[in-house]
RNA sequence: GGGCGGUUAGCUCAGUUGGUUAGAGCACAUGCUUGACAUGCAUGAGGCCACUGGUUCGAGUCCAGUACCGCCCACCA
């Protein structure tokens, strides 16, 4: 870039995606890739990303997480270490089928009439359709993806992993078909995991009702009956039993005999079991085994009859008596009239209660019994609890520790069969004799595995995996596994997870398991959660809501690098945050800042470098005490920047940057070398020594924030001189490192820069004009002066001080001005000259007994402090010896402003 | 019913093993077309760090409890 270029005002958008087609270009991705500069011989770095699901724009939380991941592959790749992060999309079985299905229903099509031959042909449009719009989304944020690596959970080797880790578990017994109580959703006509079943809070119904019980003869009592409570009614058609608590003394005489249930006439028993709070209803309830959770338990300790009354579509089916055909709430309202109707129902009462609902549709689940896959994970997930308790995987912030023990140490078997047709075909084949084959070869078993059968006279499962399933392999199923790959090899396990909190256990907990399993290691040593990005009121953004923010949209309004920049700065691992506009302009202001003070300083140079120079590190021996603490200062950022990389504390990242560049670096080192460089009696050599500063700090800042706000440091990194060895791109320049620091520099200068401040202070506190100059008279420690001499030059100018006039005591300070601006910074004495008159004399006095009485308070509690022979003797030497020069250095502004007000 | 997190300036949030005078951005007030930047500069005002007790020479930070907000997990029909 040229000088004329940079000459413009930051407009991201002028450049943005010129900089990622120029890292395309370079090949920089790739671990080994041709632009990429990292040490083979190091240990990779490897980041796992959840991949996002194929359907549907890219959201603010999937922009954290490219922006989180990026940042710290970048930060792995200019440390030289070979880092791979790779790109894929997940084929999101159940929600993209919700979504197709919602496409076709506009169309007045419907799953059923395509058939699943031609549904999936339109699935496969669809996705192809959405795929390039969700991976130019990320490359829009600056993801810096391996993108020749690109991969899908339904490409060939995915569909190949997923076999092959069925087959595997199927054979260490660890993988079983049978059947039990899962989660039906009527509207989307599959079963769904424990986890996608969201607990709503809702005002139902409680009804209580009578069953009545046989007398000797067999036939139903009018007029005795027992008593039990039901949300939902018409589950009565498949009731087995009627239970009641052992204790229970109201029951005794109830248990061991028989009722009968209403409509479908059956004769059932009352049977005692813990399970029943006799506190709850009636203290009887009903069981229902093949309708409810905990119905289904005690209908198995009881061997009860298992009665499922619903159909696939929620409607009652054949064994509903009178309901036959009718949907589960029309049925429901017709029971409880006709219950009434009967005088059975004794009350109706509005009852608080949780409902199941699909995650996907919101459709209230039922429970009911079918015959699917299960994954048996007591044993998997003991494996991954040993990890995270042996610090073999450390979860970041370590309170998920504790959630993910509650989960793995309470976790159900996984019910992985969908009756779904977007996903992964189940490889269990069953022959007519009942024996079942599982087979990870793509066209399947030879035949059966127990008998003598061939394929053709096999059925393979219709159902499909949980789209998880698939997702739990990711780590190595994108390395190629299962063939034994040199990717393998080098790459697994991963250095970082890093995903949303949101999705540890849907995810994060599955590729656990898969890996240890199945890998014989785990898939990643650091699992990094962030938090969820939610609406400036704390609500979760969602389309229905209306509250999204558009990544897209917010990029074209700030820019990548500002949305990046909002989206690490301020926030802490794993806590949400709020998300408001404002936040983006924090962004885009201080990349326009740091665009501004790189303009500044390359049209700066001095006339003696030419302006194809070649990159100097400064001349030693011409640096000033300005140079020298922007150096210093530099080296401290680097040392605090590597402390929170390392840490993966990246807000701390750019709170040290932003205060680093704005508030040190543009703030003082640029106002102090403007001086300087224009200082004609200073030798051309010393000025382009202030210069060369100038440079290596800029070039060190820009490489330290690369990894947050790629976009710009690039643009202006390449508007810097460079050396001989810098690559020709940022992306893979090396990380910084600086020379030692200065500490005694650091805080001369700091001194300094307190002076001004309170000379500034002093004027505005007196009304000065901003813009006029005044004459000041300083008295500074013989430790100071010699610093101080050097930048005296700039202390005028940046306090307005003409002519600035530095005294050899204090005796000198006292006679030489009656009115004016006395400053005091510990033992730095300055005094600013001002006609007097008597309501300026005034304010003085005013302002000085304020700064007066605030130094005597600290003096106060620093001396209280001291007097504590406890505090003394107990707290370590060195807090001690701070608060002894803390203490001094107040008793001596103390007594400067006392005596500055005696006269 | 269990568990976790939050509570710090008007708003949004930092505050890393307890240690000088608790910070930032925004907003606010006042003044600045100072030759990088008004997306800016300078100065300022604004906090019983939710509450109660404890440990300690010393607590925003550690411990116990309370209150409110949020989230996760959980088979009261």
């Amino acid at each position: 870039m040229t000088e004329h270029e940079l000459a413009k005002a930051y407009q991201p958008a002028d450049f943005e995606g010129a900089i990622y087609e120029r890292w395309l270009v370079a090949d920089v991705f790739a671990p080994d890739g041709q632009g990429s500069r990292a040490d083979a011989t190091r240990p990779p770095f490897v980041i796992i990303q959840p991949p996002p699901n194929i359907t549907g724009a890219l959201h603010l939380g999937h922009a954290l997480t490219s922006t989180v991941e990026d940042l710290m592959i970048r930060h792995a790749r200019m440390s030289g270490r070979p880092s791979l992060w790779l790109p894929g999309l997940d084929h999101a079985s159940i929600a993209a089928q919700y979504v197709l299905d919602r496409i076709i229903a506009a169309d007045g099509q419907t799953r059923e009439e395509l058939g699943r031959e031609r549904y999936l042909e339109r699935m496969w449009e669809f996705i192809n359709t959405t795929r390039e719009v969700m991976l130019g989304q990320q490359r829009r944020i600056g993801a810096s993806l391996d993108w020749g690596r690109l991969r899908f959970t339904m490409d060939d080797v995915s569909s190949r992993a997923v076999r092959t880790a069925f087959a595997r578990l199927y054979r260490d017994g660890l993988a079983y078909r049978t059947e039990a109580l899962i989660n039906w959703c009527p509207g989307c006509r599959t079963s769904v995991s424990d986890l996608e079943v969201i607990p709503t809070e809702e005002t139902g119904s409680l009804w209580t009702l009578r069953y009545h019980l046989l007398d000797a003869s067999g036939t139903p009592s009018p007029d005795s009956w027992i008593s039990v409570a039901t949300t939902r009614p018409e589950t009565i058609l498949g009731d087995t039993a009627v239970a009641v608590h052992p204790d229970d003394a109201r029951y005794t005489a109830f248990v061991g005999r028989t009722v009968r249930i209403p409509f479908v006439e059956r004769d059932v028993p009352i049977i005692a079991d813990e399970a029943v709070d006799p506190a709850f209803g009636t203290g009887a309830v009903k069981i229902t085994p093949a309708h409810d959770k905990t119905d289904y338990e005690t209908g198995r300790w009881h061997n009860l009859p298992m009665l499922t009354v619903l159909a696939d579509d929620a409607t009652i089916n054949d064994l509903g008596a009178g309901y036959i055909g009718m949907d589960r709430y029309a049925a429901r309202k017709a029971i409880v009239q006709d219950l009434a109707a009967r005088g059975d129902l004794e009350t109706e009462q509005p009852h608080e209660m949780l409902i199941g609902r699909c995650q996907r549709s919101s459709d209230v689940i039922e429970p009911r019994l079918k015959t699917q896959w299960f994954i048996r994970t007591a044993p998997l997930a003991a494996a991954a609890l040993e990890a995270t308790r042996s610090g073999k995987t450390k979860i970041v912030p370590a309170r998920f520790e504790k959630v993910w023990e509650h989960w793995m140490t309470s976790i159900h078997d996984w019910n992985v069969s969908r009756q779904l047709w977007w996903g992964h075909r189940i490889p269990a084949w069953y022959c007519p004799d009942g024996h079942v084959t599982v087979s990870e070869l793509e066209g399947g078993p030879a035949g059966c595995a127990e008998c003598d059968r061939s394929l053709a006279e096999l059925v393979q499962d219709p159902d499909i995996f949980d789209t998880w399933f698939s997702s739990g392999l990711w780590p190595f199923s994108t390395l190629g596994w299962p063939d034994e790959t040199d990717d393998l090899d080098r790459f697994y396990p991963g250095t970082v997870m890093e995903t949303g909190y949101d999705i540890i256990f849907f995810w994060v907990a599955r590729m656990m398991m898969m890996g240890i399993h199945l890998m014989g290691d785990v898939p990643f040593t650091t699992v990094y959660l962030h938090g969820l990005v939610k609406d400036p009121y704390g609500k979760r953004m969602s389309k229905t809501k209306g509250n999204v923010v558009d990544p897209l949209e917010a990029i074209a309004e700030s820019g990548a690098d500002a949305l990046r920049f909002a989206l690490v700065h301020g926030t802490s691992p794993g806590n949400d945050q709020k998300f408001r506009s404002e936040r983006l302009d924090d962004g885009r202001n201080f990349a326009n800042k740091l665009w501004n003070a790189t303009r500044f300083v390359l049209g700066a140079r001095p006339a003696t470098i030419r302006v194809d120079a070649s990159r100097q590190s400064p001349d030693a021996s011409q640096l000033g005490p300005a140079e020298r603490w922007i150096r210093s200062r530099a080296a401290g950022a680097v040392e605090s920047v590597d402390r929170a990389m390392a840490d993966l504390q990246f807000a701390e990242v750019t709170r040290t940057l932003y205060d680093a560049i704005w508030s040190e670096f543009c703030d003082w080192g640029l106002e102090f070398a403007k001086v300087r460089l224009t200082d004609e009696s200073l030798a051309p050599e010393t000025r382009a020594a202030t210069w060369w500063t100038l440079v290596e700090a800029l070039d060190t800042y820009l490489r330290l924030l690369h990894p947050v706000m790629p976009f710009v440091t690039e643009e202006l990194w390449a508007a810097l001189p460079h050396a001989a060895d810098d690559p020709s791109l940022l992306i893979v320049a090396d990380w910084p490192s600086m020379a030692d620091r200065e500490p005694q520099v650091e805080a001369d200068v700091d001194t300094v820069i307190q002076l001004i401040g309170a000379l500034r202070n002093a004027r505005a506190e007196a009304g000065v004009e901003a813009g006029e100059w005044l004459a000041v008279r300083v008295v500074v420690p013989d430790g100071l002066a010699p610093a101080f001499s050097l930048l005296a030059p700039s202390v005028g100018r940046l306090a307005r001080a003409r002519p600035l006039v530095q005294l050899g005591s204090p005796d000198e300070l006292s006679r030489s001005a009656e009115a004016g601006l006395t400053v005091v910074v510990g033992d730095l004495q300055a005094q600013i000259e001002l006609s007097a008159d008597e309501d300026s004399a005034d304010r003085e006095r005013v302002r000085l007994e304020k700064d007066l009485a605030e130094a005597e308070n600290f003096l106060a509690a620093a001396q209280a402090r001291l007097g504590s022979d406890a505090f003394v003797q107990r707290a370590p030497a060195a807090v001690v010896a701070g608060a002894r020069s803390r203490a001094a250095e107040l008793e001596e502004t103390v007594a400067r402003l006392r005596d500055r007000l005696r006269r």
